[in-house]
DNA sequence: TGACTTTAGTTACAATTTGCTACTAATTAA
DNA sequence: TTAATTAGTAGCAAATTGTAACTAAAGTCA
């Protein structure tokens, strides 16, 4: 397959799949070689959709579909890949943390099918071309956190708004007030409690919520200008 | 060039370019048979970088450079392309108005070599994915323009409020209020005046300003949950 | 039991931001 | 001079946001 790439200039589609496991971002990668790992990645037949190659290669390499999912951009030129494909299109997606039980550090557990979840932070070792995508991830999941469902589809069903909380904590990068988010999360009309409440151990028991957007106009705000100086 | 696409199954690179003309969005399109147009495209060489490709693409296009530049991202699958490639990545870009000098409604004239500038409203015929990237690149010119200075790199080096105002407004498709906009403007450290005043016939001279933004931090503020009900 | 800790959830208030009306200013046209 | 037109500003009411301080319900442990 890599030599049929090179031969015929044909492109890839790359994955970078991210879930949640123990207070920590981790994504799907491969072992390919001694130190050097790669995102999931494919070179499809000509026809096929976009989308439906990155959604197939991400139940391939899970066994679950993916929560959300989402095309990156196109990333190319001099940067290395390891297929030698002129160009490759990168998504990015999420799963909920259920999709990486098992899964060790030495990696081939149940539920990441000869792949291998490992933290952000301790990622080394792709190639240029996949290190782009890995960064353009990370931006692309926080800047359309508030526009796409990307936090829910990465919670069960049902969820207390400490975890709901705590998700978007992970994927922003940073802390968030708890009367402020929930009085946000109200006037958004996103959730509905459910009558089911969970005791964690220790403290007063949270009220389960499930994800139940309900129609709404969009505000038509002024502009704002959230533009820095280089 | 298009037959050793069809057979290569090589990728295109793809343009969007965007300019102001009369009140009015343009975008430049070549005539391509009796009653459909294309974007301008190319099939570049493998280790091109995509950006450059497109900033050539834009340069030879208009004979000026684009302002403003940026991927919108990959298009493939079943969407038929004038080149029979296998993916496109699509570009958007912004020239000011001065490249659409001389450019008529039979097009070939200055500044569009081999291109024509057609209204928005009026644009037909483009090939599905050519189609579908007409819409991404609206939404991503609408949705990035609080955070990259695609208003600015669209207007001349001195420029009204008014002006500026106006050009935010084309872009947006909406009319904004003018005293808030100059309030967000100004807290935004984004222009500076210039000692120059301009009189447009009737009304009272406006003063000239310059883009000139200054550093300044990146607000934190919580979560908006934008997110509508599907 | 009862004090202490921990987590959930709410209230209230000050500070800031935003939408908008209504004003003043400077110019051209008649 | 007066009206019309465009630029620019002031000020206020309403909405949004940040934050501290509160109440509530559980477990822990002497």
């Amino acid at each position: 397959m890599t030599a049929a790439v090179r031969r015929g200039g044909s492109y890839t589609v790359d994955l970078v799949l991210l879930a949640p496991r123990a207070g920590q971002l981790m994504v799907l990668v491969r072992r390919d070689g001694a130190r050097s790992v790669a995102l999931p990645w494919v070179a499809p037949r000509a026809t096929e959709a976009l989308a439906q190659t990155a959604r197939v290669l991400a139940r391939g390499a899970t066994g679950v579909d993916a929560g959300w999912l989402e095309q990156l951009c196109a990333f190319g030129g001099a940067e290395r890949h390891p297929s030698g494909a002129a160009v490759s299109v990168g998504f990015v997606g999420v799963v909920g943390a259920s999709a990486t039980d098992g899964a060790t550090a030495k990696g081939g557990a149940r539920g990441a099918k000869g792949g291998e979840w490992v933290a952000l932070a301790d990622l080394a070792g792709l190639a240029p071309r996949q290190a782009a995508m890995m960064e353009a991830a990370i931006d692309a999941v926080r800047g359309r956190l508030d526009h796409s469902p990307i936090a829910f589809k990465l919670l069960p069903a049902t969820f207390t708004l400490s975890e709901l909380q705590g998700t978007y904590e992970l994927l922003l990068g940073r802390r968030l007030h708890k009367a402020s988010f929930r009085r946000s999360l109200q006037a958004a009309y996103l959730v509905e409690p459910t009558d089911e409440w969970r005791s964690e151990g220790r403290g007063r028991p949270a009220q389960l919520y499930r994800y139940a957007p309900r129609k709404r106009r969009s505000s038509r705000r002024g502009v704002r200008f959230e533009l820095l100086a280089t």
